[in-house]
DNA sequence: ATTGCTATTCATTAATTTCTCACCTTTGTA
DNA sequence: TACAAAGGTGAGAAATTAATGAATAGCAAT
């Protein structure tokens, strides 16, 4: 499929409705959360970064337009895009003020609404993707460009590295000499925590520690049950 | 009251419709260009640079999406609105394709498309986003003329591209040595992003990499599941 | 209608990446 | 010490993504 992945946060209290919708967001590489009532809707924002806002305007507790007040207060610049059944003018008004990119009224077309994201989403400098955007580290002797995935060692030829031990070799990094939690890791990396995604990082941790063998200065440490601390010795 | 008089070019037959439009955007602050026709429209964006097109889509002698084209040919970025009588969900989704930032229905509410004209301009990026004008470019012991479509290998007959292929380069030569991310090429080229245009992209980096085998210093490689990297050798 | 160029689609094959599992070792703790 | 949980690692299988020739479709200008 896609590697895209960028992050849509649903808010819509018909459980139907939301996770047909919800189906079709992931179906067209989009990774999903979906919240049923705005109180959730915004449990889960405050809780993890989002590309996008979906949000359903009649919802029972709490209203799209109050979670958007609440949204923008703490993000002023994620996309929204309001589903309602009605088409009031006053709603959809309200809608923009509050700093809406865009406004569907249900029924809608699906399509129609993929179109829109993507038109909102493409032209989008720097999603809400990683804590920081670092993407050179001096690792010891190795040198790691995150961006084009390569890792050199003193002068000699890179080496390619697979996105996942990138990405992981890139976390490490970003807390050299510290604590990695294996939780930050997985949520971060795999978005999933369950025993195999465990596993499976383990074995990226034992790719990444033939890689950086040639260094004796660097290893990767486990801290039993927490995490790894990449350290680089004197 | 606003300072930032934005252009507008608003292209629109009707001549009632066309010119009351034109009255309430300038009320509100803008500063627009009123075009009733898709001839006259080109001609009058060709002469200025505006911030944002408003097009009717059923026009005579040159409707809306292929002016639309034209426009895009032009400037890659410039925000584009249809307005349209008719709600058919192929044209919504045509224009779309075509870079359409957004899609109204006539009758439409007239702060509705203010306010939609203010979420698009307010979020427009800065010129850092704004791709570069660079026209000539020396790739190895190539020269690319972009501009007429020519690579030439050192003092040889030049060959010329066709537009897919001189844009793709064009935009490889643009992030020399560095990541081209697929996405943005087949956002930037092909305004779409699918797996058919995904291997059509593939095709055309096997067509350059055929024109490019004379320099060996000078390769596409692939990093995959992210893009392609022009990149020429010591 | 025909030609010529361009672009897309399709079919294969190849390369890369990720996941899973088996079996072994280490660590923490009772 | 002994047991359970956590970690280390090699070896494929499974899935995804890319490379590329060839057929097909689109389109503008004879």
């Amino acid at each position: 499929m896609k590697m895209n992945s960028r992050r849509i946060l649903l808010v819509e209290d018909d459980p139907n409705f939301g996770s047909i919708l919800k189906e079709y967001l992931i179906i067209n590489g989009y990774h999903v959360t979906l919240a049923k009532n705005g109180i959730e809707g915004f449990e889960k924002f405050k809780k993890e970064d989002y590309d996008l806002c979906l949000l359903d305007v009649m919802m029972p507790y709490k209203d799209g337009f109050t979670l958007a007040k609440e949204i923008r207060e703490k993000n002023e610049t994620v996309p929204l895009i309001f589903l309602t059944a009605k088409t009031m003018k006053e709603d959809v008004l309200k809608g923009f003020k509050l700093g809406a990119d865009d406004y569907l009224s249900k029924p809608f077309d699906s399509e129609v609404l993929l179109a829109k994201i993507k038109s909102i989403l493409g032209r989008r400098v720097a999603p809400a993707e990683l804590e920081s955007d670092e993407m050179e580290f001096v690792i010891g002797k190795f040198n790691l460009n995150a961006k084009l995935r390569l890792l050199t060692y003193k002068n000699e030829e890179p080496v390619k590295l697979s996105p996942k031990e990138n990405q992981l070799l890139r976390l490490l990094a970003l807390h050299i000499n510290d604590l990695l939690p294996r939780e930050k890791a997985l949520n971060k990396i795999w978005r999933d925590d369950n025993y195999f995604t465990s596993r499976s990082m383990d074995v990226y941790i034992a790719k990444l520690r033939k890689y950086l063998k040639q260094d004796d200065k660097v290893e990767i440490l486990n801290i039993h049950g927490e995490g790894f601390r990449l350290v680089v010795g004197a």
